[in-house]
RNA sequence: GGAGAGGUGGCUGAGUGGUCGAAAGCGAACGACUCGAAAUCGUUUAAUAGGCAACUAUUCGUGGGUUCGAAUCCCACCCUCUCCGCCA
């Protein structure tokens, strides 16, 4: 949520700021209409104040002269009435002009940092490193290949189950995902995170207090006959897990690693991914979450990142870290790194991790703040996958396959799993 | 799902129509006493919006309503707790 401060006393600069995204904001409708309102809060405070002290004026009355029914009460509470009636339809106003402010606010994303690369989309991302050697072989098999198989998940029967995009893990394909979370839980622990699992059912205000909603519903499945919905991603219940709070500075920051499922309707990916692991209705993933205090949220977006990118190197896999330009840029986030994992089949990098500090947006959003100078501040968040785990397995599968056909398990993970191989039957 | 109880400031908890934004206690901060500390005493101690400020307004789960005036009365909803039932 941007400040309404901002949008009532600087348009113009909002509107620039949001320009960076590549679209035109048009935002001179909310402006008015929070002119509107600051007038009418006025408004509506003085009569208040008036008629506040009249109520005050009659309580003495009455205490004092025994006579309820004098013909000067009687007018003191008519003209209270006048007042009442006047103050009610002000405040009829004032709710229907914060729903306007509110509903067009929430829609608008955050301002893109001044440090992201400058561009229109997905194109201008700029790479900023790689790291490890890549695999460039002709005829690699894909990892859905690689896991029909060595029978590690079953698609077809799931269709049977749910539908398409999703998946059933069966025998060491079970494993190795149990493996990835529990491995990748461990390492964040050890980086002084605190685990958690969160719900995987989340309602309205969740999504909204994280940006999901109101735009984005259509990517949510929603429960029919409650307000819950299942959660996209842990970032979600991770924000609300300290929303409406004001955080004691001196537990700045804190950080969570949370495994959960996410759910995503993928709506208008067709015939995107439609094999294997890549693109799931559901799919599980290790999430990275910090609450920050803003003066320090720069370097923690460094650190989330490097925290996200040590487990693709304790795994052995070639990534490359991107860093997201503004036309890019996910609603809630100001500046995102995005990490790529190699895939040898198709020859390219796909994302595995998204890191993105949203600074105040979700704060603002969720009401979470901290004490700055005895001052109420909203403290930054920032969040990075760590990673996904489906994607995880499928560059474990591409990249440890074996001439033989069998997969080479990453060393590190190797206690995880039990085994240093994925053999052939 | 059935029956009951309840949601008040950082916490405990009083308050059933009129200076109640709210007693009291705890906690916290500051000060006094002390070489220092404990104890004691004194003062202070909610948030939000607007304003440089004085101040004004709002907020007692949420949203409506009654009234000149609502923490207090009415309606709807949400949540929590206890017991029973069901259940991993």
């Amino acid at each position: 949520m941007l400040d309404q401060k901002l949008i009532r006393e600087n348009p113009a600069s909002v509107e620039k700021n949001l320009s960076l995204r590549g679209k035109v904001f048009k935002i001179s409708h909310v402006h008015e209409l929070t002119i509107k309102k600051r007038e009418i809060d006025t408004e509506i405070s003085i009569l208040q104040s008036e008629s506040k002290k009249l109520s005050k004026l009659i309580g003495q009355e009455i205490s004092r002269s025994q006579n309820n029914d004098s013909l000067e009460l009687k007018n003191l509470k008519k003209k209270g009435n006048d007042y009442r009636i006047k103050i009610s339809e002000f405040e009829e106003k004032q709710r229907t002009l914060n729903k306007q402010i509110n509903n067009e606010i929430s829609n608008l994303p955050n301002f893109p940092s001044k440090d992201a690369p400058i561009g229109k989309d997905e194109s201008n991302n700029v790479q900023v490193k790689t790291w490890g050697d890549p695999i460039l072989k002709e005829n690699v098999k894909s990892h859905w290949e690689i896991g029909e198989r060595l029978n590690l998940f079953e698609s077809v029967k799931s269709t049977k189950i749910s539908k398409s995009r999703f998946i059933t893990l069966i025998g060491n394909g079970a494993r190795l995902e149990r493996a990835l979370i529990n491995f990748m839980l461990d390492i964040h622990s050890k980086n002084g995170y605190l685990e958690l699992i969160p719900p995987a059912l989340v309602n309205s205000d969740s999504l909204l207090g994280s940006g999901q909603l109101p735009k984005f519903s259509n990517e949510s499945f929603k429960c029919s006959n409650d307000d819950l919905w299942l959660s996209p991603t842990a970032e979600v219940p991770l924000t609300s897990f300290h929303r409406n709070e004001i955080i004691d500075p001196k537990l700045l920051p804190i950080k969570y690693v949370a495994y959960s499922p996410c759910f995503r309707r993928e709506a208008g990916s067709y015939g995107r991914d439609t094999k294997g692991l890549i693109r799931l209705h559901q799919f599980n993933k290790v999430e990275l979450y910090w609450f920050s205090d803003p003066s320090k949220s720069l370097t923690a977006h460094e650190q989330i990142t490097a925290d996200a990118e040590s487990i693709l190197q304790k795994l052995n896999l070639p990534y490359r870290l991107i860093d997201i330009c503004t036309g890019d840029l996910g609603f809630s986030s100001s500046r995102t790194f995005d990490l790529e994992v190699w895939l040898p089949s198709s020859k390219c990098y796909r994302e595995i991790s998204s890191c993105s500090n949203c600074l105040d947006f979700q704060a603002r959003r969720s009401s979470i703040r901290t004490k700055i100078d005895k001052k109420n501040t909203y403290i930054h968040t920032l969040n990075g996958s760590g990673l996904a785990i489906g994607r995880t397995m499928a560059a474990i599968l591409e990249n440890g396959l074996q001439t033989d056909g069998s997969v080479k398990i990453p060393d590190a993970l190797v206690p995880y799993f039990g085994s240093n191989l994925i053999k052939c039957n």
